[in-house]
RNA sequence: GUGGGCGUAGCUCAGCUGGUAGAGCACCCGGUUGUGGUCCGGGAUGUCGCGGGUUCGAGCCCCGUCGUUCACCCCA
């Protein structure tokens, strides 16, 4: 056993669970592409305000979950826990929401909560996301949620459920608010729920235990309180959302942890995930850029989950069993052969055809063996005889068929390119 | 931060009321000196997570610790 391992919590992907990762990630990423979001590339750590501030102190995420340390300048940093602070503390800094908006981003990468490991919680984790700065149009809040619904769709998924809500403006907030703590005191609740009703009272409406779900079952809810023009801007989403064919189930009770939300406020739920169940969510978020220090411009965005994705994915079973497949392996028999094969590699690689080789002295069984191993579309043996001859046998695996050749690249990548 | 389960070969795991380790899969070689998958034969692999204790003797019992896993909480 080796001495080191990896920090407590963290997922990290090898082959061929690696290549299932990537995929997955690149197809929320080309989702984001195909409805015009470019990349932005931040560093995974930033000023501690910038979170303390733009998600919230009162939050769980900031209050306990954060990976905070000093510098060797006194600076204190934090390691990202989630991306759109970030995001918006760069669109500030850059006046990137001084040219045509919206101003459209997406991006990918790690972030980093303290909190203790789970099945699909991990402390360091990976999400896409994107976010829509500059419009609060109905349409924008749709295409968000489409970008995310497409690329569910686009991977296969099924088993996957559209909450959402409007958290209403901030005045529909207070009222609410208001009457929901005047209802919350007069429950009898323990010491540890009153707690945490005193911090965020919304909380309670995501209890699991039955007899908070029952008392909360009376409460007044946030969706009552909206003023007209809230109402009039949850309507047309609403209506947006059906005619794009995207099913959502209105949830009322639905709860967000980040402080900055407001309006359209949405998650995705998988069915086969367990207790944490979300594979991404976001929501409207008309202040936070405001109180970044920003001008007053309004925002939507999400982040989804690449890790729970990828378990989602795998519990459907709807991955492609041939990503990054190999087009030919190679089995060279003799030396003259693995020098033939060396430089035949490099043309057809250089032809952008994916190819490998048996590298050792692995005679013909223990060639073919690896060319079987390898998950080739072709296997091609070379020895002494295709060198003299120039001719070979190109051999596609999956049914034994073999089809003659020249030995060169041009003719093999005819063969090979052919096949699909 | 709280609570439960589990740490034995590369992987999945078995190992009885304590008597100093085993299976399947995977891997390598051969049967078949120019064609893989099936079949048959052979082979390599372990500080039984770590530290301490009880015992003549610990993979097994006790304590601690680390890791892992599931749930609470929280969220992606």
């Amino acid at each position: 056993m080796s001495k080191f391992q990896a920090p407590k919590g963290v997922s990290e992907y090898f082959p061929p669970n690696s290549e299932q990762f990537e995929f997955i990630r690149d197809q929320l990423i080309n989702s984001a592409k195909l409805a015009g979001y470019s990349l932005i590339e931040l560093p995974v750590f930033e000023d501690t305000e910038v979170f303390t501030r733009g998600v919230g102190e009162s939050t769980d995420v900031v209050c306990k979950e954060m990976y905070t340390f000093e510098d060797r300048g006194g600076r204190s940093l934090t390691l990202r826990p989630e991306g759109t602070a970030g995001v918006m503390r760069a669109v500030i800094e850059h006046n990137l929401d001084r040219g045509q908006l919206p101003v459209k981003l997406f991006y990918s990468g790690a972030f980093f909560r303290a909190e203790r490991p789970q099945a699909g919680r991990y402390r360091q984790f990976y999400q896409v996301g994107i976010e829509a700065i500059g419009y609060n149009d109905p349409e924008i809040d749709v295409e968000v949620i489409a970008v995310a619904d497409s690329a569910f769709k686009a991977l296969g998924l099924k088993q996957y459920k559209l909450n959402i809500t409007s958290l209403g403006d901030s005045k529909s907030r207070d009222s609410h608010r208001t009457e929901l703590v005047k209802y919350i005191s007069s429950l009898k609740l323990d010491e540890e729920t009153t707690a945490r009703a005193k911090l965020n009272p919304l909380r309670l409406f995501d209890d699991k235990r039955e007899e908070i779900k029952q008392a909360m079952s009376k409460a007044p809810l946030l969706l009552d309180y909206l003023n007209n023009e809230s109402k009039a801007h949850f309507e047309e989403v609403k209506k947006l959302l059906t005619e794009l064919g995207i099913a959502y189930t209105i949830n009322p009770r639905m709860v967000r942890g980040l402080d900055y939300y407001t309006g359209t406020t949405f998650e995705f739920d998988h069915a086969l995930l367990g207790a944490q169940s979300g594979i991404g969510g976001g929501g409207r978020y008309d202040g936070l850029m405001n109180s970044l220090g920003g001008s007053d411009v309004s925002g939507i965005g999400f982040g989804l989950g690449v890790d729970r994705i990828l378990m989602a994915a795998l519990a459907e079973d709807c991955l492609p069993n041939d990503i990054n497949q190999l087009k030919l392996f190679i089995a060279p028999i003799t030396e003259k052969g693995k020098t033939a094969a060396f430089n035949l590699l490099s043309e057809l690689r250089g032809n952008g055809i994916t190819c490998d080789m048996a590298y050792g002295d692995r005679g013909l069984k223990g060639g073919m063996k690896a060319a079987d191993k390898s998950g080739a579309l072709y296997g091609l043996v070379i020895g002494d005889d295709e060198i003299s001859s120039g001719k070979c046998e190109l051999k596609l695996m999956s049914s034994g068929e073999v089809f003659s050749s020249t030995l060169t690249a041009s003719d093999l990548i005819k063969r090979i390119g052919s096949s699909n």
